[in-house]
DNA sequence: GGTAAATGAGACAATAGTGTCTCATATTTG
DNA sequence: CAAATATGAGACACTATTGTCTCATTTACC
């Protein structure tokens, strides 16, 4: 009873729909479902079978991408480590994903879930920045939230630079601990 | 001849349409023609007679955004001055600009005009770059698109501040101009 | 104030996308 | 191999938006 004998949905089909997913509304927040279908290999008719509306699929894709960032950042958050180290793992984990993340920005879902993986990022984020603080890593006048906005765009710089192929992961994130705490000078 | 004795378009009209339009589809890129002409306060058929197609306003706006972007630049740059004073001055100009600009990295358009004034604005970005790595404000070992995409990200993370309250425009600037040369720290 | 032009309002066809449904085909499971 | 079922293809109605057009009304100019 709790464990239908077939599959509701085929798991290959599942991965198709949503890796394409990923990938067209990443790069077309206002993608067509026809193209995320053909994108993804299959009938449009399967990705309405699976998630009946638009904004199903779309919430799903927010919820996935949102849980991905979360887990990569808790599997990579070692406590009791100095706080610019926790920085360092954090961007190393996070900065890889910047591709499926970028959606989250502009494609803003209402999702409560989405909402809620976002805040607790934020949180973390926060929780982080007061440590740099105590450690004297980050200047105590400067307001916690520009330093979280600082950390964010520079996931999405140093993704941006992987893209372009003119930094390796490693050295993106070296140049982005370097850039928010001791600048480029 | 050469002058119309009648306006083809009144200039209220036409002004309207484009603050409308500059505010609207910087909050949402896919916004409509109808929600753009309510804004505005006009009629939907008065935004076709000016611009045949939805995509000749996008076009027109983005030309708009990169010109006034421009001119900002332009009026602030002094030469001679020193790179990190310059520096200074194009944040000053360009980020109170922010909520305008956005529009730009989303809504893509394809017109040739906005290409021109955004490579214009590349390369003098570029230039600025090389100066302040001649003055020793960056470091050699820094690759130059890091840094351009840093000043880039800057203007928008400033001018989110500002909306959000916690800054005013010089303390952004300011606070712009340190992250990029000292950093946090 | 009278005239010419710009605008507002609304009807209209055309297009594109969504969501539903059916049936034939392919795939999995036993 | 046989039965069950997920999928693909396509038809369908429905909706939203675009772009065109007309006509009455308002606005600006002389």
């Amino acid at each position: 009873m709790s464990t239908p004998r077939k599959h509701a949905i085929r798991p290959a089909t599942l991965e198709a729909i949503v890796e394409a997913a990923v990938r067209v509304l990443n790069a077309n927040a206002g993608a067509t479902m026809s193209e995320i279908a053909v994108q993804a290999g299959v009938g449009r008719a399967t990705l309405h079978r699976h998630f009946r509306t638009r904004d199903d699929l779309v919430s799903a894709i927010g919820i996935r991408c949102v849980e991905e960032m979360n887990a990569a950042v808790r599997a990579q958050a070692t406590a009791g480590q100095p706080a610019v180290d926790r920085l360092r793992s954090m961007f190393r984990a996070v900065i890889p994903l910047g591709d499926r993340y970028s959606f989250l920005g502009t494609d803003y879902t209402d999702d409560p879930k989405v909402r809620e993986g976002y805040a607790t990022q934020l949180h973390w984020a926060e929780a982080l920045v007061e440590d740099l603080k105590d450690q004297g890593d980050v200047a105590r006048d400067v307001p916690s939230p520009w330093v979280v906005a600082q950390i964010d765009q520079l996931v999405w710089t140093a993704w941006n630079a992987i893209a372009e192929g003119y930094l390796s992961v490693d050295e993106a994130t070296d140049l982005a601990v370097r850039t928010l705490t001791e600048g480029l000078r």
